[in-house]
DNA sequence: CGACCTGTTGATTCTGCTCAATCAACGTGG
DNA sequence: CCACGTTGATTGAGCAGAATCAACAGGTCG
């Protein structure tokens, strides 16, 4: 892979729209990135987010379905992989994990209600945060909800809920503590 | 890719299963396949249908994540493509393909209702069996509904909501013929 | 013929959406 | 310093869409 300078993309910045070419990939250096479909009437699905060290661009195309946002200040590292020479086997590793990780939401979102659905996310973002008991969650209610096909208000009462039933803290409006890990796990089941 | 023989799998015969393990790819001859996944506690997730010239069985571990099963009575060859010689290009650009597929369909899931989730499935088998009036369902109304995320039920009302609004026409239970397609493709918007 | 499976339809329930009010945090300008 | 507007988050009331539970029809196969 050919690195390339980092570009910083300040909250909300596009870093590529919906029906730009597409080509290179993107390396995330820092910071969360959101991939995004908009319908004509406006509703928006976020298919996927992606933190520090993760790869996204991947098109089947010459333009993007998709569209990618800046979520939180990101630093962003252009790939240029179009030229032969590089070990497209690599890539293909790469595309397929995209590949597995949409599968899996596909069926949080085919088969699960809406509490069943952040706990996922907690659990996902918990993860990738290396698992302590604390969970920063770097984008806003609206985005989780458009990432969870619910509305932002489902989101609050969820938190809420959790919050209640003793299996959450809510430290600040994105910092979470998890209290019981084994409770979120089992809503995933 | 090293071409094998073709494997007959009857109507609902696994392919291969959860927890197998992955490797090789698998080229769709005739028939058609289902991709699904099974929670703990019974629901499934069928997160693509694959018909003929389609290839499937990307995973990212070396187990395979999802299970595969026969719809209609397919026939399925083995790509052995795990020899390092193949054009790893072309297997790229399918799992692109698969990739875009799965985020469209999240779309769908995330987004849309029952009757819009309907219109997708039906403009989907329709573009992929050629674009004429008639659409040919090879899958159940259980299969349908766990392709979209909803019950049984609500496919079968949905299908005579259609009806009712002229939109379709029931030939047969498997059996569909597109009246206003545009009708259709504002759902989808 | 009866058993079984798939599909359709109806009645009722419930989850999550819509609409709306309120609140907290923040920045701006007088 | 405080009034004001803005933005994001929370909470509430009522409603709608889809799920659940249940009955029934049609077809197939023993």
């Amino acid at each position: 892979m050919q690195p390339a300078a980092v570009t910083f993309y300040p909250e909300g910045a596009v870093i590529y729209a919906q029906g730009d070419s597409a080509g290179p990939l993107y390396f995330v250096e820092f910071g969360t990135v959101r991939i995004c479909r908009m319908s004509a009437d406006g509703r928006r699905q976020i298919t996927s987010f992606h933190v520090a060290g993760e790869v996204f661009g991947f098109e089947a195309t010459g333009e993007h379905d998709f569209y990618a946002e800046s979520v939180d200040g990101a630093g962003v590292r252009v790939l240029r992989s179009t030229s032969g020479t590089q070990p497209t086997g690599s890539l293909l590793l790469l595309a397929v994990r995209s590949l597995t990780r949409t599968q899996n939401h596909l069926m949080v979102l085919g088969r699960r209600n809406a509490s069943e659905r952040m706990a996922a996310l907690l659990l996902d973002l918990n993860g990738r945060q290396g698992g302590g008991a604390l969970v920063h969650l770097p984008m806003q209610r609206n985005d989780i909800a458009d990432y969870l096909g619910i509305t932002f208000e489902t989101v609050s009462r969820i938190l809420r809920c959790l919050k209640d039933q003793h299996i959450v803290r809510l430290l600040a409006v994105n910092e979470i503590e998890i209290l019981d890990h084994d409770a979120l796990a089992e809503m995933c089941a």
